[in-house]
DNA sequence: GTCTATAGGCAGATAGAC
DNA sequence: GTCTATCTGCCTATAGAC
């Protein structure tokens, strides 16, 4: 039976592929998937290369996943917020939060940031990616769909088109007020995008 | 004085320079500006990774180069929808066809792809960046605000705020439409973007 | 202006000791 | 699991012949 460890603290076990996992989602998230080396993490983690490899054989294998994590914490937030909320222009307000916390971090969404480097990776990454930007939109069609019945919002168009529009003005409203280095500039976009549902 | 050449077919002077500008945007518009290397260049264009180096000494000397050509490009076509239309709406709707004009090359607008980019960008890239972004958003309030005095919009805000929003809703737009490999993605989500005005 | 040749460094990855 | 050592290849960049 496998010894319980840190009991006192509290803390539950970090696994090393989680600490290797941390770093290397904070240089892709900064300076993207092709900007960052094992050399970047180990000189982080105080490690070397060659045990970076013992975890993540390749670096594909690595970005692979570093996007099924990041998807499976952003869904865990979603079913947060849909546990929390039920009036759809919160949740959608919510939604926008997640972004802006990202935002708040001088980082880009994970997804957004491979988004750009999409013909370069992988074909293991593309998928997730893609998979990962489904399950965004599944959300928000019905959040969408849900609020305009119940006459909180008025848009035009079916909430699959919205969700599409919406998400990918998020993304966009992150990457520019990224280079502007500038976090009111994300909040007032976001707002404003609310405001027009 | 300096001979006239190729008079016969019309067709201007394409100097060397140039010809390695067309292939590195190219280049940076797919595969980002980390994405791509002198030797792809070379390799396109039947040279050697030295000869680039006589025209562009660093790598950064070349993108910047490439963002200043870009920017001017893009410059010359607003002053081209100014001259055609006086309609505002018409204007963005032309403005909206720039973009997919990139989208159905396959590309990413290259200062949208540099943005991700930007934390690895050497500083003249970056202001050379902010630089095309500001034109942009300059471009676009005027033509904002200039629309709602005509009564063609009722957008609330500021133009200058909607015009920030815009720049970046198209610019997600065509990031996550180009990893879907969907161009129709990208102009209906165009098409509801300026229908919301 | 374009070439050959090469420098010097860093990339991802592997072998094998501990 | 982590290390040292090393491989192979590619990167940006330069020197100097033509």
């Amino acid at each position: 039976m496998r010894p319980a460890k840190a009991v006192e603290t509290g803390v539950p076990d970090v696994t090393t592929a989680q600490r290797i996992l941390d770093v290397a989602e904070v240089l892709a998230q900064t300076r993207g998937f092709n900007g960052f080396s094992y050399a970047d993490i180990a000189s982080q983690l105080g490690m070397t290369k060659a045990s970076l490899h013992y975890h993540f054989p390749s670096k594909g294998e690595l970005g692979r996943a570093l996007v099924a994590r990041y998807h499976e914490n952003f869904a865990a937030a979603l079913a947060t917020i849909d546990r929390a909320v039920k009036v759809p222009a919160e949740k959608l307000r919510r939604y926008a939060g997640l972004y802006d916390s990202v935002m708040r971090k001088d980082r880009m969404c994970l997804c957004g940031m491979l988004a750009a480097e999409y013909s370069t990776l992988p074909e293991a990454m593309r998928t997730a990616l893609i998979a990962f930007f489904n399950a965004n939109e599944s959300w928000l069609a019905a959040v969408l769909e849900h609020g305009r019945e119940g006459g909180a919002f008025s848009f035009r168009g079916s909430p699959k088109a919205r969700a599409q529009s919406l998400l990918g003005a998020l993304e966009g409203a992150l990457l520019v007020a990224r280079a502007y280095g500038d976090d009111r500039r994300f909040r007032a976009t976001a707002k404003q995008l609310l405001d027009d549902l």
